[in-house]
Parts: C-alpha cells; sequence; structure tokens
DNA sequence: CGGCGTACG
DNA sequence: CGTA
DNA sequence: GCCG
C-alpha cells in the first residue's frame, strides 16, 4: 500500500477539491457520524463544505458551495433524490464509487487517483488514532452490498452492470418452503438460452450473488492480458450469473446450484465461498488494486477499451488527466472528442424522462421539417430500465423501403444547425441504399449517427445513438438496438445452434443455404419482433423481460 | 478439444 | 481495436 | 469457464 506513494504527491494536492462537488454515500447511522465528523474537519479546511442530509439535496445544490458531502441511511432513496437534480450539481458524482470503496476499505489510493486526498486519508487516521478499527467495524457486516452498488454507479460501458440491488432484497423474499429435490428439479428445468426465459429487472432470492459474479466478470474481463479469453471468462460468469437471476429459490448449497446451467466447476466453487463468507474475496481486487481502479477510470473514456487502457497504465499513462496530456501532446487522437465530454457522459446519470424528452424532440425537428420518418425508443430504456447511460433512437420511413438515409441526412442536417448535436463520434450515412431499385439487392450496413446531443431542458451533454433502417428490416434492427448484450448473444446462439439460422440487425439467414432467408420482404411475412420470435420457435419475451 | 453473436467503423 |  |  505504501508504494502508492510515488507521483501523486504533487503541488496541487488539495486543489482539485475547490469547484468539485463531492456526493458521499454513507449508510448506517454510526458510519455517519463518524465519516461526517471526520471528513467535515478536514473538508472544511480544504475550502469545502459539509451538508446533512440528503433531504436537503435540492437546497444545498443551488448554493455556492465548492464542495458537498451527503451523508444518508438510504442510499436507494439518494439514488431518487439525485437523479432529477441539474448537471450543475454533480460534477464530482464520480466521486460515489471513489468514497464508499475508500470508507470500506480505508484505501488511500481511489483518493489520491483523484489527486484529492492525502489529507482526507490521514484524518481518517487520525480520527482513530492511527489505528482503523472503528472505521473498520462500522463498516463491517452487509455493508458491501452498497459499496458494490455505489462503485457501480459509473462503470465503463463494456463493463456496466446491468442492474441494481435493492438493499435487502436477498432477505425480503424468500423463505417459501422448498424442498432439496424442490430447488434441484426447479434447476434443472432453467433453459439453456436466456431467450428462452424471462429476465426482469426486479431483484431476485440470491440477487447479492448474482451482483458478485457479474463483478467477477468484469474483474476477468479487467486482468485478461488476452481480450478474447478475457471476454470468453466474462461471458461464463455473466451467463451463470443470468440463469442464476431465473433459479426461484434461494441457493442453499454450492451442489444444488450445479444443476443450473453454466455453473460448472469454478463458479460453483465462487457459490460455495459465497455460501461461507457472503462475498467472493477476489471482486475486492476491483476497488483495491491500484491497477484495477485506474484501469476502471480510463475505460469510462469512450474509445478505450482494456487493450489500449492496459497499454496507456503500462506506459505510465495513469489518470485522466494524462489521457489528456497524452491526447494533447497528439497521441491517440480519436480520444479528444470523447475527452472533451468526459464530464457530461460520466457524471450524470439520465432517467427516463431525460430519455423521452430527447426522443420526442428529435421527433419534433422531424415532423417540422415535414420527414416521414417513424421513431422508436430501443436500447435500455425500451426494457424499462430507470436510467442509462445513451438514448437509442431507431427510425424507419413510414411508407418505402428505402427512404430513410436522405432523410436521416436532413435531420441530422437540421439537429446540428440547431445546436441539438454538439459532436459526433461516428457516421455513417450511405445514400446508395436509397437510389437502390429493388428490396433485398443491396445489404449494406444501417445508416448510424453515434453523436453527442446538449439537452435542450437541461442542458447536459448525452450519447445519442440514431440509426435508420430499410422499412422492412426494422423488427430486426428494432430486436438487435432493444438488447441487452447478453441477450442478443444468446438469442443469436440459440438461434444458430438450435435453429440453424444466422441471424442480425437485418434479417435471418439458413446458416447452410444464405438464399433461403426470411425478412420483411419474402413470403415469411415480418413485420413485428413476434414474427421473428415466432420463426425462431421462442414465445414471445416483453422487452422488459430481455434484462439478462 | 473447439466454440463462444454479429455488425459497424 | 472499440462500439452497439 | 462452460458446453457439446
Amino acid at each position: 500500500m505504501s508504494k502508492r506513494k510515488r507521483d501523486i504527491n504533487s503541488p496541487n494536492n488539495e486543489q482539485p477539491l475547490r469547484g468539485l462537488r463531492i456526493l458521499f454515500l454513507v449508510r448506517t447511522p454510526q458510519e455517519r457520524i463518524r465519516v461526517t465528523r471526520v471528513l467535515s474537519r478536514r473538508l472544511e479546511e480544504l475550502g469545502a463544505s459539509l451538508v446533512g442530509s440528503v433531504e436537503n439535496l435540492q437546497s444545498w445544490t443551488r448554493s455556492e458551495v465548492a464542495s458537498v458531502v451527503v451523508c444518508t441511511d438510504d442510499i436507494s432513496h439518494a439514488k431518487t433524490c439525485c437523479n432529477p437534480l441539474p448537471l450543475s450539481a454533480f460534477e464530482g458524482v464520480v466521486d460515489v464509487s471513489w468514497a464508499a470503496g475508500c470508507v470500506q476499505n480505508r484505501q488511500v489510493a481511489t483518493i489520491r487517483l483523484l489527486n484529492v486526498s492525502e489529507a482526507t486519508q490521514t484524518s481518517i487516521d487520525d480520527c482513530d488514532g492511527g489505528s482503523r478499527g472503528v472505521i473498520d467495524d462500522a463498516l463491517d457486516g452487509d455493508d458491501q452490498q452498497e459499496t458494490m452498488e455505489a462503485a457501480k454507479w459509473w462503470p465503463p460501458r463494456n463493463l456496466r452492470p446491468r442492474r441494481y440491488l435493492q438493499p435487502s432484497s436477498d432477505m425480503d423474499c424468500e423463505e417459501e418452503a422448498s424442498t432439496r429435490q424442490d430447488r434441484i428439479e426447479a434447476a434443472k428445468n432453467i433453459p439453456k438460452y436466456a431467450c428462452q426465459r424471462k429476465s426482469h429487472l426486479e431483484a431476485c432470492p440470491n440477487e447479492r450473488l448474482c451482483e458478485y459474479l457479474n463483478a467477477m466478470a468484469d474483474l476477468r474481463a479487467m486482468e485478461s492480458h488476452d481480450s478474447r479469453l478475457g471476454d470468453t471468462k466474462y461471458r461464463a460468469y455473466r451467463l451463470a450469473s443470468a440463469a442464476i437471476r431465473c433459479f426461484p429459490f434461494r441457493i442453499r448449497s454450492a451442489e444444488e446450484a450445479e444443476y443450473i446451467p453454466y455453473c460448472g466447476g469454478r463458479v460453483k466453487e465462487a457459490i460455495h465461498e459465497y455460501l461461507q463468507t457472503g462475498k467472493l474475496s477476489e471482486v475486492s481486487k476491483l476497488w483495491t488494486e491500484e491497477y484495477f481502479i485506474n484501469l476502471w477510470s480510463l475505460l469510462g473514456v469512450h474509445g478505450i477499451g482494456t487493450k489500449t487502457g492496459r497499454e496507456l497504465l503500462a506506459s505510465g499513462v495513469t489518470s485522466l488527466d494524462l489521457v489528456v496530456q497524452h491526447c494533447l501532446s497528439g497521441k491517440h487522437p480519436s480520444l479528444k472528442l470523447p475527452l472533451v465530454f468526459y464530464n457530461d457522459l460520466n457524471h450524470n446519470l439520465m432517467s427516463r424522462d431525460d430519455a423521452v424528452r430527447i426522443h420526442d424532440y428529435v421527433i419534433n425537428v422531424a415532423s417540422s421539417l415535414g420527414l416521414s420518418l417513424e421513431f422508436a425508443l430501443a436500447g435500455g430504456f425500451r426494457r424499462n430500465k430507470k436510467n442509462g447511460h445513451d438514448v437509442d433512437l431507431l427510425m424507419r420511413h413510414k411508407y418505402l423501403e428505402f427512404g430513410h438515409s436522405s432523410e436521416l441526412q436532413v435531420l441530422v442536417r437540421a439537429l446540428r444547425a440547431s445546436g441539438f448535436i454538439v459532436a459526433t463520434f461516428h457516421e455513417t450515412i450511405d445514400q446508395r441504399r436509397d437510389r437502390t431499385a429493388s428490396p433485398g439487392t443491396f445489404d449494406g450496413p444501417h445508416d448510424m449517427v453515434f453523436c453527442v446531443i446538449r439537452d435542450p431542458q437541461t442542458a447536459v451533454g448525452r450519447r445519442l445513438d440514431l440509426v435508420a433502417s430499410r422499412r422492412s428490416e426494422f423488427p430486426f434492427a428494432l430486436l438487435a438496438w432493444s438488447g441487452n448484450a447478453i441477450f442478443e448473444r444468446q438469442l443469436r446462439e440459440y438461434a444458430k445452434e438450435v435453429k440453424g439460422w444466422v441471424f442480425d440487425g437485418h434479417g435471418l439467414w439458413k446458416k447452410e443455404n444464405p438464399s433461403e432467408c426470411a425478412t420483411g420482404t419474402m413470403d415469411t411475412m415480418i413485420e413485428t419482433e413476434k414474427d421473428i420470435f415466432c420463426i425462431l420457435g421462442l414465445d414471445y419475451l416483453d422487452p422488459s423481460d430481455r434484462n439478462c
């Protein structure tokens, strides 16, 4: 731990607190008192201020204080309180994970990562006269639940957890009578593919276990030096977690879990450890090891994945500030735009209201331009998620098989001119399709615009993905863009393995005979998602049941 | 022991 | 390689 | 890391 001392003792050690708002969530009253006392003294020395409970959030976020610490007994309550707040309140919301992690572990690493805290750490230690026992005790018990949750507020895109833990969900919803035989039968009855079962957002009886397995998936993806292998292990843990989510009883023994799909030797060991200790010890690496903490923060930049992140760390680029430096000196020029918008895109939860407002705005512009486009909100919000990191907006021409490309072009031009689109990460608008006479003759890419928009109401920058499909391909595009990622992978794996169909966002083809296809234009008329499920021999799944 | 979703830049 |  |  002491080796972390390097390169962080910069002269401006105490500056970053100024102008940075810190949201600090703590659970038990004991913690509140202790942490509040410790931090308030030090924060005040640093020119920050400390405010009481989450209930006065609205009032103090409007004040001019440089920094804020919130203490709360109820994290989910805090989250709901925080969601509607304006951007100005949340420049430091990323610090939720930092704060929770450092309290949990008495660690300096994350604090130093943000250059805030040599001082904060010493003040925590000071409070206990150098021993850490008091904070330890206050944070023992089931608080890891909250720590994990907090650590997941702003994870990187690829490794973003799918579901948020509801406090004490495990305890609330089981103890219905079940014999061991019941449970083994139930385990055996879980279908192999996620597309064959409902995966809703509500907590399950094994919620915490699943969260730990998801965290293990993230860990494996980050620690593997071979990204394919990393993804393979990521997939393995994600699939195990997804299957366990569908197990209706609390798991009592690792042996009975063996009957659940994707729960093999290693997952069984993990379950055993969880049942014994209530956690998976490896997972704590995510918030204790400097390497993972740093990599985690780099992965938050659009364009940095595990490989680039690892390379940056290896070359001494260990913080976002250094990535900016790196970028300014001409390296990785493609990261420049994502870095410019980093704060907006990473420090602000987007609620459903935000997403709907953006959706409506685009539709209004389209109709005022006289365009004949129809739209659908896809992505996580279609799956009924309460919040998300981007808006996925799918569109097609109202009447014509082709014609979406030129209309999208007009739309995007207008959105740019009005200052709604403020930056474009990527754009593909291929007007060849509009000139293609007969359907099915040119299967080019979908038209896509991945951009950053400015919410007209809140002025917050948001990621918006616009996708236009050929009219008949729309149900495939909708299915493909509604996710989630695990559901899509399992659906396509199922289609290939079980039905011999190759399946993507344009249509379905027989594996052996690609000319035998099912699209909206063929005799097997496919007009809705239901038709696709039907042809795949699957019961229809509502989007809200695709959260695997 | 090979395969693991598929398409887009 | 990274993103959806 | 699990499945066929």
